[in-house]
DNA sequence: GGATATAGGACCAATTTGGTCCGATAAGCA
DNA sequence: TGCTTATCGGACCAAATTGGTCCTATATCC
């Protein structure tokens, strides 16, 4: 179901890795697949894929490398994953310039924009200052409860088995 | 992007058209599959698999067909996505059985993982009787403030551009 | 027994995906 | 001025996934 590309994977890895480097030296990408167990090659790509998205910064030449662009407090989940998913879209209704053939009065297009907008909020939420101590913010989240209440609509559910 | 497989899609369509026999008359798969513009061997599946699932009930032999199980209202979008998607990870290392070069020291694991089951609760509080009249109850949301409220851990965000 | 349906396996074509390779460009350094 | 180290980015390929078709068995009604 519905996972994220490898090359987002790849590239919240990298963010991770990248922690360190921010405002201090680059990294090349062979010293960082190394580190990572990603291909060097696939890591390329990505990684032009983040600067492209400003994410990360790189420095051409002997010496050079990639560091982060921003602190990773600063650094959306979303904004990480964005450049390497085609599409936004949980189902295909969603997706821009796109007709169906029950398209004038579909019961389902309306909800299903409302959850895509909602996951998606998700991700903006999410930074990836989050993901080093994830065990803190774990704590205060299930604390505050923030995390449980959502679409809920303020009604409980009545489940069967 | 992520998106939802497209028998799960038509499992969704299927659904709705189908809210109107629950309790009543069941409806042949080349019938529904003429409503619903869905090819219909693919439907037929579709249709099986929901069946396994407990959501609808087929009825064989002449005059027969399938029909709802249980009201719009008992049956969330998790149920009619789930028999579909062969998983429910949003990143591999989420996966069943999934082991990774940086499985010891993974400091995205966890978050990860606390993102996964997040979404999986979305689609759980989310029923299918939400979709019939999405108007009402995306007021009644966004007027409460439940949608928008979530991840966030109640501190702000500061955002570059 | 014949007609109408679901049940479900086998199979195929097309897209998508993950990955490799190779040349171009840019910067540092002797 | 060359040589080395890097990013840049397009072209390309193989494998897996996906969306879809077909065919046969089984159950039920008339």
């Amino acid at each position: 179901m519905f996972k994220v590309s490898r090359k987002s994977e790849y590239a919240l890895i990298a963010v991770q890795y990248l922690a360190a480097t921010y405002g201090g030296n680059v990294v090349s990408v062979t010293d960082l697949a190394g580190q990572c167990h990603v291909p060097v090659d696939v890591l390329a790509k990505v990684l032009q894929g983040l600067k492209r998205a400003g994410i990360v910064r790189a420095v051409k030449g002997a010496g050079g490398g990639y560091g982060l662009a921003r602190p990773l407090a600063e650094i959306r989940f979303l904004d990480v994953v964005h450049p390497f998913e085609d599409t936004l879209a949980v189902v295909t209704c969603q997706m821009p310039n796109t007709e169906c053939e029950r398209s004038d009065n579909c019961s389902l297009r309306d909800p299903m924009a409302l959850l895509n907008a909602y996951i998606i909020r998700q991700f903006e939420a999410l930074t990836m200052d989050m993901f080093v101590a994830p065990h803190q913010w774990l704590a205060s989240a299930t604390r505050t409860g923030t995390m449980v209440e959502t679409m809920s609509l303020g009604r409980r559910m009545r489940m069967p088995a």
